[in-house]
RNA sequence: GGGGACGUGGCGUAGCUGGCUUAACGCAUCAGAUUGUCGAUCUGAGGAUCGCGGGUUCGAAUCCCGUCGUCCCCGCCA
């Protein structure tokens, strides 16, 4: 046995006991005649230490010991002298005096130190993960990844869950986001694609009578990466038969209880407060609110409704909105920061940017001569606008407007420091569109995805023009506006799926083709079925206070999708190329 | 596909409106000193031709063009 204790678990109780310590040389005292040499694992940090007068031989050979060797320390715990105790450590009361020391592996002088409070580039940690991964920080936030999965899976057990591996060798459905491809090499030119999620599985699984499955299950889009995606991630997935949205929205609230109380000590209030997508878009500009602060749009086009000021009358005029937000204690700001607003307004796709600046109890702005005064009152009392307020109005189709000052919202709310970043804010966000139109490809398409149900009473609109006026039976849960959950009721009959299907502009031979085998099932009994998608790696993020989605994945890639550690993705050998009968580029 | 920021000893940065730069500072490293430190301290040393390529200039870390890399954002992410 190379250590009777870790180096975070000693204290007086250990006093006068021999033991033994493995770890990495952390960091060494050396004041000539005593040294002392922390010593470092996953656990903590304990002090050695090397007196002459005790034992020559080990103080001798403490000098060999450098930076992140691996050591192993054979002594006798013993308390520290009075006024040395160092409070800021759990074994800050002991020390271990050294009887016998062995190396067990020497180490190169790292890359970084091991020290949370030491700045090291995005691209050192990665390149060094296994160095990274050594910091507190890190070894803290992927415990408490696991801590969270431990969580999960004892809660979904109680509750009679199975959990339910499904490939990650599948087929691509072209729906959605670009699939990565798996070359068969016993299929000549033909594809497996790695899923985006276990969508189709969890359902033919609820065909298959297992009512309730989960699975803690990794995810692949080839698409552009961001703080807060990552090609591969982790969604917890979880199907339930014979529910509906409120048996979904009870279960997920205590999930989400149980983790936040387990991992975190937290108690989280429950229900959450439920929000139609469209209030939401009124109220915030956003289907996944903050409501950790105020700053709510405020929807102007009634109270302006007489407008004589053009802009406004004509965005009126072609069935266009007014929302203003108001930019509490702005008045002040420089011309060219008040520019820098509307130059950001108009990137985010807006025409322009008005405002007001609330000085001397009464609005004005450059336009402020337009308006009526009755007007200008409402504009005031609508947006809450107080002595010193800025406020920032787009006039525009209503949902630019909604967005453009979503986002300023945020931005401004984060710039002023006014979040409060120990609130937790849920939602559950309901309603959402069944289908939105894609203007590039002249057609309809799902919101969600083509396998969510729609509300009873909106069936009957399928036949009609007004298809956005459908509403899904699918919701999300948003926390301190992130999207931290998504899922629907499903369509669990195959003549309804294939008419979504056909709305979407999928032919029966073609769903046949690429969901066929879902179709096929739903003739065999298909019980009502639906459930929810949790982003594991953004909820662990939100746990560890953590900035991007990679420092609660062990090894992420970069913004290029590449592994800097590994150097994946590689050139490959000819003969692998040759075996898959692929020709090389280039 | 587009916009932006950054790239200087091992690490993090300063310098960057061209010339007192023989490229500075902190950490790390190495050597010496030091019996109670714990972000040890003191003294000293080594280490970067400034991502790479080209151009402008008497002179480039500094200006210009290209390129590579990392990060942030838009598009994209059913």
């Amino acid at each position: 046995m190379l250590r009777t204790h870790t180096c975070g678990e000693l204290n007086a109780k250990q006093i006068a006991k021999e033991v033994s310590l493995a770890g990495w040389v952390h960091k060494r005292r050396d004041h000539g005649e005593i040294i002392f040499i922390d010593v470092r694992d996953a656990y903590g940090v304990t002090q050695l230490v090397f007196d002459p007068k005790e034992n020559r031989q080990m103080h001798k050979k403490a000098h060999e010991l450098k930076s992140e060797y691996v050591i192993r320390a054979k002594g006798v715990v013993r308390k520290r002298p009075d006024g040395t105790v160092n409070t800021k450590i759990p074994t800050g009361e002991v020390e271990i005096l050294v009887s016998a020391l062995l190396i067990l592996n020497p180490s190169e002088t790292p890359p970084f130190e091991i020290d949370d409070s030491i700045a090291v580039s995005d691209e050192m940690r990665l390149k060094y993960r296994y160095i990274d991964l050594r910091r507190p920080r890190m070894q803290k936030n992927m415990r408490l990844r696991h801590k969270t999965n431990t969580s999960i899976r004892n809660f979904l057990e109680k509750r009679n869950f199975v959990e339910i591996e499904t490939p990650f060798l599948t087929r691509s459905t072209p729906e959605g986001a670009r699939d990565y491809l798996v070359p068969s090499r016993l299929n000549i030119g033909k594809f497996y694609a790695l899923p985006q999620s276990p969508q189709l599985f969890k359902q033919i699984l609820m065909v298959s009578g297992f009512d309730r499955y989960f699975q803690i299950a990794r995810c692949f889009r080839d698409e552009d990466l961001r703080k807060d995606r990552q090609p591969e991630f982790t969604q917890l997935d979880l199907e339930m038969s014979f529910v509906d949205e409120n048996d979904i929205f009870a279960l997920s609230e205590g999930l989400m209880k149980a983790i936040f109380k387990e991992v975190s000590g937290i108690d989280i209030p429950t229900p959450f407060t439920r929000l139609m997508y469209h209030e939401a878009m009124e109220r915030f500009g956003t289907d996944k609110p903050d409501a950790r602060f105020g700053m709510e749009l405020a929807n102007l086009s009634e109270v302006l409704k007489n407008t004589k000021f053009n802009v406004f009358k004509k965005t009126l005029e072609k069935e266009g909105s007014i929302y203003a937000i108001n930019a509490k204690g702005y008045a002040k700001i420089s011309r060219s920061k008040l520019d820098g607003f509307i130059a950001k307004a108009k990137d985010l796709g807006a025409m322009g940017l008005a405002y007001f600046k609330c000085e001397n109890a009464k609005l004005s702005s450059n336009i402020d001569k337009f308006f009526e005064k009755n007007e200008l009152d409402s504009i005031k009392n609508k947006t809450r606008a107080e002595e010193n307020d800025l406020v920032l109005i787009v006039a525009d189709k209503k949902s630019i407007a909604q967005s453009v000052l979503g986002s300023m919202r945020l931005e401004i709310a984060a710039e002023s420091g006014i979040i409060d970043d120990k609130k937790i804010n849920f939602f559950w966000i309901t309603d959402f569109p069944l289908f939105k139109y894609n203007e590039e490809e002249k057609r309809w398409e799902s919101e969600h995805h083509p396998f969510t149900a729609c509300k009873e009473e909106d069936i009957k609109l399928l036949d009609g023009k007004n298809l956005e006026k459908i509403h899904a039976r699918s919701y999300d849960l948003v926390i301190n506006g992130q999207e931290i959950a998504s899922g629907s009721i499903r369509i669990h009959k195959r003549d309804f799926q294939e008419k979504i299907f056909k709305t979407i502009g999928i032919g029966v031979a073609e769903a046949k083709k690429r969901f066929g085998f879902l179709i096929e099932a739903f003739k065999y009994g298909a019980p009502p079925h639906g459930g929810i998608a949790f982003g594991l790696d953004r909820f662990v993020t939100i746990f560890t206070k953590s900035s991007t989605i990679r420092d609660v994945i062990a090894f992420p890639k970069t913004q290029k999708a590449i592994g800097l550690m590994t150097g994946a993705p590689s050139d490959v050998d000819d003969k692998q190329l040759k075996e898959l009968h692929i020709k090389k580029v280039k």
